[in-house]
DNA sequence: GATTTTTTTCTTGTACACAAATTGTATTTT
DNA sequence: AAAATACAATTTGTGTACAAGAAAAAAATC
């Protein structure tokens, strides 16, 4: 009887991490006490510790008499993202290049292989999934508390990116979740070999892959249709 | 007797911020809750929601079962600080000097002004404050979401840092508090200016001050006295 | 008929009381 | 005397009840 509130307490912390990184909980989306409460047999008490933690990580927003609120995506938060991110992540790379332990490193192949397994046969939430606990697991790896803060605000937002643009919807799509993959491997490899130089510029590459994946997304290939065979679209 | 509720709670919170800055609680002491409580008129609830959003933001550390803790400061935390602050603080300059707005401008003046009257006639405390706050602001400025949760992080250890390293003993040591406050007029030129280049650079220096101000500490000059006069120092 | 004001309803914030867990102490046992 | 165990005291975690605030709905005014 004791476990079980901790338990109940733990799973409502994951699954609300889970549902707001695979966008089941979208940008924005008010998050009702009561119902939650409810839902997850925990009293408001132990609920409002939890939101008020997720509000510090970054995966909720916190107003005043106004409840929590899914934290938001901007059109400036992608400027950002990209702004930020390369340069993060290759500073976490390099650190945990120098400091990855053995069974960090088994742990974070363990991880490619999910993530692998994603990429045939699972959804893109799993995709995403793995894919984040593997980056999650470099973080570990760089173990600097002042990167790790921006570095987990990053992923957050990594993830619910990758759920709106790696939507493999061509072949080009798809041969780039195949080479992040591949990049993955090589980012185990420097790691595993200490090479600081090659992590930081895989680092770098995978962000690059990242912005031309979201590019197909956002410019998608030319229609073959010729001038006026569109129907007028309709606007506000 | 409603706004007092409001009132109390948001003195707990910058009560508490600002004693962990100025080292007025130190780095492991354990807080407390029901005396908290009592000290501030609040119950525990709210106490502990404020506890929970300040382990967010990096100034205390939660613990199952046993209460918060004044986030530590280890050796390898130096260590770290100085590997990332040169890193994020550039960047947030550079962003400073292309974003800043006018009003945020002014702000920074008068906080400077704070600054340099705490250099003339204030306590360490109302230093590293002050310092504390003209930091934030250039923070403020940058916007960029990404960057800001690890450069707060950074931030706290800076004014505790700086609570422990830059007490002025000798003359060398006024100076750079001098030279610091100087290279704080530099960068709000830089950043009135929107000069990116400049604004980056002088992160570096204000980081390589920093530095050398706390070799000055760590290293003192030796004593001028000879061999064999010492006192045996009695131990446990 | 539209707009403003008032009332009602719903949601969030706080306090208190009880349950669970940890820590320190005392007693017992070897 | 040292170690182990059981007990007591203190502290943290949770549930429930109530108060305060915000949003929505209804009534009144223009």
């Amino acid at each position: 009887m004791k476990d079980a509130a901790k338990q109940r307490k733990s799973t409502l912390y994951d699954t609300l991490k889970q549902q707001v990184l695979t966008l089941e909980l979208r940008p924005g989306t008010d998050l009702d006490e009561s119902d939650l409460s409810e839902r997850f047999g925990l009293s408001r008490t132990p609920l409002r510790e939890v939101l008020r933690q997720l509000a510090g990580e970054g995966y909720v927003d916190l107003r005043e008499n106004r409840g929590a609120r899914v934290t938001e995506m901007s059109y400036t938060t992608l400027r950002d993202f990209f702004l930020a991110a390369p340069m993060i992540y290759g500073a976490i790379l390099r650190l945990a290049a120098q400091h990855a332990k053995p069974t960090q490193i088994a742990e974070l192949k363990a991880t490619q292989e999910d993530f692998r397994a994603a990429l045939r046969s699972g959804s893109s939430a799993e995709r995403a999934l793995a894919n984040n606990r593997f980056h999650e697991i470099t973080g570990d790896m760089a173990a600097n508390v002042y990167l790790l803060p921006s570095f987990k605000r990053l992923l957050i937002d990594h993830a619910r990116i990758g759920m709106t643009f790696y939507r493999p919807q061509t072949n080009e799509m798809a041969e780039n979740l195949t080479e992040a993959a591949d990049q993955h491997d090589a980012i185990i490899a420097a790691i595993e070999a200490g090479d600081e130089a090659t992590a930081a510029k895989l680092a770098e590459d995978h962000w690059n892959l990242s912005r031309g994946q979201i590019e197909l997304f956002v410019m998608p290939t030319a229609l073959d249709v010729p001038m006026g065979t569109f129907s007028r679209t309709t606007s506000a």
